[in-house]
This record gives structure tokens, sequence and C-alpha cells, in this order.
DNA sequence: AACATTTGCGAAATCATTTGCGAAAACGTT
DNA sequence: AACGTTTTCGCAAATGATTTCGCAAATGTT
């Protein structure tokens, strides 16, 4: 348990002061190159590391990004939070990820507790049923941006990065129309999420304008074991669909329980696709069409919001991520 | 923007010390009741908030734990960081994750990171061939404690914490008798790994000295895609074996999606058994029967272990953490 | 009344680093 | 030689909170 070193040590032995060590580190111009040389030599033996304390108590500023999800169990998420690492690496920053579960005051202590830290920015997906906005606001107000991304408030006037939920329905519902099906079988979340509502009423309405005598049944189910159950009930009767369509993974995932069940096949015996980020889609065989929402692309355009702010851009923006078609021969 | 509160700006508007602001807001014996209350008082309208950074360096402790692992999109390590946290936030303390990708230079500057930042303590599951530690001397000789787990080194004087490889193993070995099964496929991963070579001595040397007559082939995958080459062709052959074990989620993905290419029934065409985490099982269907190693108990059974070593514990220990059979089905 | 103890609070040091300013030395210019 | 300029470095303040020490007044004890 050897006490970590500082510039006050390096200082002694070299008989220099503290400043001068300090610039000498860091390459200023007002140190001479052998003073320098000396100084990195025997900050090099003694591996001095700089005390991260210190200097974020001088600089106000911890050179680190905040990011706050809901759960990190999720692919989504996953690929999200590995855009943003990737590109705070290249810049110096480093990431920490805090976790919110579905607990609203779990949120808040985490947004405080980045406050504190004084995290250069911050990355929020909020939870479902998180609307206080004063604790962002006074995030904000003391100079950290804050970028929401996926789950974002409704609130107007705050920098947003979502995917693309509407055009990724279309995408799925173009599928339905060229593939020619007529009885499509259509799962979504809970309705009580803009996100399923949103991916419902584009589905519906492409399907629907552009394929008019085409039956859509729609579901609701909240978790992977309600999709489960109502899509196996949906799939057993007599005049069985032959196309679903899954909102999302979780949905997905149920859905795919529920035709091994009754042993169907894919896609001879009804075609499947999916909203997804990838993961799921290729655990089966044949691996499944999913119209992709990006988590990485996501995390990249959140990124370079992040920057615009932290260089000062005053304004507020949405933002949308495109989604594409990624053929799996599941419909 | 505006500043944060700080002790001054206080003991400024209460023409007291900055010492008894302190002492107040932290209820200190020496500091009247009055003084106490107008303190708080103020504190409250101005919202006060400590600067984190002034007490980590004043204390040299940050209030919060590590967490480095391989990557965070993991079934089995989402637990285990669940686990920590709940029990983080009990004592008062915060989690911070860190990914170490499959880069070791990565795992280095995590640890850097960790250190750099004072961690009050600091989990670790180390990269498969990460074999270097004297970066964890200097963190264990800074004062930090650490706590390997799941992937542990093979180093022998450090505290470690994992599942029951063998246990897990041996179970699964069992139900394959129990079955009667005669021509068990064995899937394990890298050889390279010292869990793959646990895992595949205890399962053989179980089936093979309690069921003498009963065929082994053993398969190694490192990853899942190889999992489904490797699996399709050996079920493609004229004697299919009756039995598969899958070592992990990741080959059980890949058995399951050859099980699918080829149309067989599960259990009557071939029974699957897995050592797993619990999410992959339970999204076949029927779901697959495993020998459960819980990452959740693994934190809990961490976290026990860090707080012995913040107390003072000197000694190392390995502490292992049993694996319990759960039935799906599947065999 | 003389002394000891307790109460309530402030001054100043401390943590490690950064930085504006000043100072001394070295150098160049006329 | 006198002056200005550049180079190189140190002093000291500042960051925000904690904590040791000590002071003065109030209270208690004999």
């Amino acid at each position: 348990m050897k006490a970590p070193v500082t510039l006050k040590q390096l200082s002694l032995l070299l008989n220099i002061s503290i400043a001068t060590v300090s610039r000498a580190l860091k390459d200023h111009p007002d140190i001479s190159v052998e003073t320098k040389k000396k100084v990195r030599e025997l900050a090099g033996i003694m591996d001095y590391e700089p005390n991260a304390y210190a200097i974020s108590l001088k600089t106000n500023n911890s050179k680190e990004f905040g990011i706050i999800v809901p759960e990190i169990s999720n692919y989504f998420y996953n690929y999200f939070i590995a855009a943003i690492e990737e590109e705070a690496r290249r810049y110096g920053y480093s990431v920490i990820i805090l976790q919110s579960g579905n607990d609203p005051q779990q949120e808040l202590e985490n947004i405080r507790r980045c406050r504190k830290s004084r995290v250069t920015g911050l990355f929020v997906s909020t939870i479902t049923d998180s609307v206080d906005m004063t604790e962002f606001k006074k995030t904000e107000d003391s100079g950290i941006p804050v970028i929401f991304f996926d789950k974002v408030p409704a609130y107007n006037s705050c920098n947003k990065v979502c995917v693309a939920d509407e055009q990724a329905a279309t995408i799925a519902a173009h599928v339905m129309i060229n593939k020619g099906k007529k009885d499509v079988l259509a799962i979504f979340g809970d309705s009580n999420m803009s996100i399923s509502a949103s991916r419902k009423s584009a589905f519906c309405e492409e399907l629907r304008s552009n394929a008019p005598d085409c039956k859509i049944t729609t579901i609701e189910a909240r978790n992977s074991e309600e999709a489960y159950q109502r899509a196996a009930k949906a799939l057993k009767s007599k005049k069985r669909p032959d196309g679903i369509f899954c909102m999302s993974d979780e949905i997905l995932s149920g859905v795919m329980k529920a035709i091994q069940l009754l042993k169907l096949n894919i896609p001879s015996d009804t075609g499947v696709i999916a909203i997804s980020n990838g993961f799921i889609p290729q655990l089966y065989y044949p691996e499944i069409t999913y119209a992709e929402t990006s988590g990485f692309k996501l995390g990249k355009l959140a990124f370079a919001r992040m920057m615009a702010c932290m260089a000062g851009s005053t304004f507020t923006q949405t933002i949308i991520a495109e989604s594409v078609l990624v053929n799996g021969g599941s419909i």
C-alpha cells in the first residue's frame, strides 16, 4: 500500500518547482528541452499518474461522458454504448454507464451522480414514464449538454437522437406487400409507449394504402411471454396468417417460441419479419429478416451531436437515424 | 449555466466560517442546534451539493466501485452487475462499468482509469489471454482491493469468485446418465481457456465413470458460428447423437440453429442440455434444460468478499458459487 | 474566588494540480 | 554599454471540502 506519486515528490527529487514539473509533463513551451527530458524520465521511472480528482477540481470537468440507460442488458443499448465508447476514446474521454432499472428514483440518482461528478456530457435514454424535466434542466444549466436517445421525452426543446420507427415499420410493411402476403399478423408492444403507437400506425397505414385487400390482425404484447402466448393462439386458428410482423426483439423471441411449439416451417408455413438490432434474428434458422435499427449508428450520431453541443451549439435538434432491411430468409 | 454552490458561498451569506458550515452540514456535535438549522435551511434553498472531487481529493477515495468486464452485452455479466449495484447502493456507493472489448490494451487502460479515479474496489473479469498481473498488483498496492470473478487468472494469490464449472458440468453429465444416453455430443469453447478445460474434464470424467458404455464425441467451437457449422455436420451423420451438451450460451445458440436447420425434434430426435445463465434457454420451445451459473448469486458473493477485503482481510480466497439444474424439457 | 471543563466556533493546513504573473538570466540589437 | 527581447522558471493563489488545533466564553467544581 504505497501512496501514489505526486508532482511535489518529483519536484523535490529534481530540485525544481512543482509548476515546472507540471508544465514539463504537458510539454509547455516555456520549459527547456533538457528539463522536460529529466522530468519525463523520472516521471516514467516512478510511474507518476496525475491525480484525476485534483485536475477535475481545478478544471471543473472530468473528461468523461455519462450514459444513463434503463438497463444495459439490451443489445440495442450495448451497441449504442459501444459506439459512444469508441468515439469517446478517440477524443481522450472515458465513459461511465449507469442503469436506472425501471425505477424513476434511481434515474434521478443517476442524473445527480453525473452532475456531481461533473461529466462533460450526458446521454440519456429515459424510463417509460419519466416526465420530470427539471433535473435535466438543472444539468444543462450547470453547463453539461444532455443528449436524449432512443426513449426520448415528449418535451420539445431538448436534443434528441432516435431511430426511424416509422421508416422501419414502413420497410417491414413493404416486404409484406412485395411478398404478396394476404393475411398479416402484426404484434406490437405496450400501447402506452409512443414507440409502439408510431410503429403501429406506420405499418398499418403503409400496408393498407398499398395492399388494400390484405387482412391485418394486430395484437398487443407487453413482453416476450405474452407474445408467445398470443402468437401461439393466433397461429393455431384455422386461417393461419401468412406473414408475421414483430415490432421488437422481445416480441420476436416470443413469436419464434410459438412457431417452434407448433412446429411450423419458416417461411413456407408463415413468413416472419421484425424490427431489430440484429442479435436475436441470427439465432434462428433461417435467420429472421428484419428492418435494422442500429444502436451503433445511433451512437455515432449522438456523439456527433454531443460534440456540436460542447462546441457551443445553442439550438436544440432532433435527429433520426435511418433503418435498412437485412434479409435473412424468413419471409 | 450557473456555477454550483459551494461552502464558501454559504459561509459568506451566513456570516460564519466555512469550517462551521461544513461541520453543521454533517451534524458535528461542536455546532449549536440553531447554527445547524440555519445552515441546513440555506443549503436546502440553494440546493447545495458537495463537490465530489474536492472530497475525493481530500479522502483519496471515491465511494464508487469499478467493474471491468470483457463486454456488457452478456446476460451473465448483466446479472452480476445488477447484484453489485444493488449491494453498492445499500452502502452508499455507486458503480462504474467499463468494457474491455477483446482488447488487452483496453483492459489495461480500464484498470488504470479505475486506479486514477481511486475507486474503492475493483471487480474484474479478465480477457481470455490476459496474463499480466503487474497492473493488478499495482492496483492492490495502492490500497484498492481487486476481486476477480468468472474469468479469473490462473495466478494463485488473488481473490477469486467463480461459478462451479466442474459442478455444473457434472450436473449436466448426470442428466445424460439418468436419461440413459448412449451417444453424447459435447461441445466446448476455446480450449485455451481454462473454463473450457475444466468443464470438459469434469463432464467427460463423470460420464465415463458412471456410464462407461456411453460414447462421447467432443467438439471445440470458439464461437456461435463455429458451433453451428460443426454441430450441423455432426448431426447430419448417420449415427446421430442422442444427447448434446453445450458448455455455454454461445455454443447453445449455434447448436439450436443447426437443429432448426435439420428440422430435428427436441427431445425426441436428440436431447439438449447446456450450462447457462438462463436467458438463451428460454428462447426456444421446448425450453432448454440447463445447469445454472447465476451471475446474480456470484455478484452477491463477490460483494461480500469485497467488503471483507475493505475491512482489512489480508489473506486471499477463492469462492465457488454452486450451480443448480433448471429443467426445461429439452432432454 | 480560583481553577478546570465544556461549548461553539474560526484560522489555517491539507489534498494535487493548474496558471497568471513576475523575475532572473541569456541573448540580440544598436 | 545600454537597452529591449526572449527564454526559462518559480511564487503564490486558487479550486472545494475536511480536519486539526486552538481560542474565547460559558459553565461547573471545590
